[in-house]
RNA sequence: GCAGGUAUCGUAUAGCGGCUAUUAUGCCACCUUGCCAAGGUGGAGAUGCGGGUUCGACUCCCGCUACUUGCUCCA
């Protein structure tokens, strides 16, 4: 990519931004009291895209499905929970500085990089005495002059109870991903579900992440969307790859544009501590490619640890053969919000038009747009009659009503916002009971009767 | 966390150590308007925060905050 080609990528991404607080999607978080790093609000179009991106998230994997079963788990969550799955002892980089000139690397990977071969499970003082025995320079200044690793956990800390002693220390939850472990055994129980079958859930989830950023890209304050789908060992790699399959589908039923996305195969050395097998499904934002989703197979890793600390069998046991085992699981892990992200880089797009002038456009899928119908008056002689047919039409379609202004300018403005269908009444939809609709993308103009409105609009949707 | 860049109405911008801080667009009201940002009149709206230098700071200096580029990473 040329240096130019990235200099017009960059400036897509501030308009997107700009557009995102002119026009109510996304603002700075506490901007009045000059901010927050990292934190970002979504304005009422923002809110209501992400709501519709999760809804169908929710319809297309649980609702749609036999196979599936819905969880809401809780952000606050035992601390053991973490003890288990890892997370407290690998889900820290230990850090190492240069004292000589302020680098900074991760002490485990300068050793694997060091000794060709993947490390794992050495402590702190470990990584720093090994080093040191190697002898490895910083790789910047070439002196050998480290700190102690300092280990930076990505959990967010908190109490729980009103005095602050280590007692009630919790953790704000990483990942949703082990509420549904946690509660793999009240499924079984209560659900009378047979293998395979998976359950999923969304929320928010915690991370401090060193290096945030790129918008909403990667913030500390996440939403996700995860499933942990249970099966027989012999079925994991062919489940595996229908997860990758249906996963794709979905950021397709998204309108997300197929060749912006990529599927990436984790190699042995990135693969993270719970993983033997994961892809990464990418997109090309206008900063690079980015994660949308992880799918990874663990093996029967999560019911096996939960089982070790907390003491309770975590099995399945077949009804036909009475056989008891550990179901492997395949987690197939969406970012809400970075998928809010995609949307909106992928719908976005600056119309020359004929004239020289330019109009914004986001191209939203009609399904999950914010603004699915707008209705206007031609003029404000037919605001009466065209305010009573966006009340027969607000209970079925997400709209909106506007008068204001001229009637390019309104379409304009519904071009902006993405909204797909612009409905006006006018001088003549008294006599044929007729409106004119418009549509976003074609910038077509079709008259359909009123009587039948709606039911054309939801053929489109 | 380190190194660089940036910070002016909602958005995009101009400018200056000193007069009422520029322009465009958007927004609000009224008039006008027979389908793609028409026109007229009026209106509201900004120097991120804190300190210093100075008779006087939006402008110069320092600190903070936020965004951003690179290192990092992963939903």
């Amino acid at each position: 990519m040329s240096k130019e080609e990235q200099t017009e990528l960059r400036s897509v991404m501030d308009s997107v931004m700009s557009l995102c607080k002119r026009r109510g999607f996304v603002y700075a978080g506490s901007e009045i009291y000059g901010g927050l790093a990292n934190t970002w609000d979504y304005g009422p179009y923002g809110a209501q895209l992400k709501r519709n991106i999760l809804n169908l998230w929710w319809k297309t994997f649980i609702e749609d499905r036999d196979d599936m079963l819905g969880l809401d788990s809780a952000i606050l969550m035992n601390p053991r929970v973490w003890e288990a799955s890892g997370h407290v002892a690998n889900f820290a980089d230990p850090l190492m500085d240069c004292k000589s000139c302020n680098e900074r690397v991760r002490g485990d990977k300068l050793l694997e990089e060091h000794l060709k071969t993947t490390i794992a499970g050495l402590s702190n003082d470990e990584i720093y005495n090994k080093v040191m025995d190697e002898k490895i320079p910083c790789p910047k200044c070439k002196k050998l002059n480290w700190t102690q690793p300092r280990a930076f956990n990505l959990m967010f800390k908190t109490y729980q109870g009103v005095l602050e002693d280590t007692a009630a220390q919790i953790y704000l939850r990483p990942e949703t991903a082990q509420g549904i472990f946690v509660n793999f055994k009240n499924i079984l129980d209560s659900m009378r579900v047979r293998l395979p079958f998976g359950v999923g859930q969304y929320g928010k989830s915690f991370r401090n992440e060193i290096t945030p950023g790129n918008f909403i890209f990667r913030t500390r304050e996440f939403e996700q969307m995860e499933i942990e789908y249970f099966v027989r060992p012999e079925q994991a790699e062919s489940v595996f790859k229908q997860w990758v399959e249906d996963s794709m589908n979905f950021f397709t039923a998204l309108g997300i544009k197929k060749d912006k996305m990529r599927v990436r195969n984790h190699g042995k050395e990135e693969l993270s501590h719970y993983s033997t097998m994961t892809v990464d499904i990418e997109y090309e934002f206008p900063f690079g490619w980015g994660e949308l989703q992880g799918i990874a197979y663990r093996g029967s890793f999560d019911l096996d640890q939960h089982t070790k600390f907390s003491g309770e069998k975590l099995q399945y046991r077949d009804p036909e053969t009475n056989e008891v085992f550990v179901p492997h699981t395949v987690e197939p892990a969406w970012g809400l919000t970075r998928t809010v992200l995609t949307v909106l880089v992928d719908a976005f797009e600056e119309e020359a038009l004929e004239d020289g002038e330019t109009r914004n456009v986001m191209h939203f899928d009609p399904k999950i747009a914010p603004v699915q119908v707008a209705v206007f008056p031609l003029q404000k002689q037919q605001s009466e009659k065209a305010e009573a047919l966006y009340k027969t039409l607000k209970p079925h379609f997400r709209c909106e009503y506007d008068e204001s202004g001229a009637i390019g300018k309104r379409y304009r403005r519904q071009d902006e916002i993405g909204t797909p269908f612009c409905v006006t009444y006018d001088f003549q939809s008294d006599e044929d009971g007729a409106v004119t609709v418009r549509e976003r993308d074609s910038m077509k103009q079709e008259r359909v009767k009123i009587e039948v409105l709606a039911e054309f609009l939801k053929a489109k949707l």
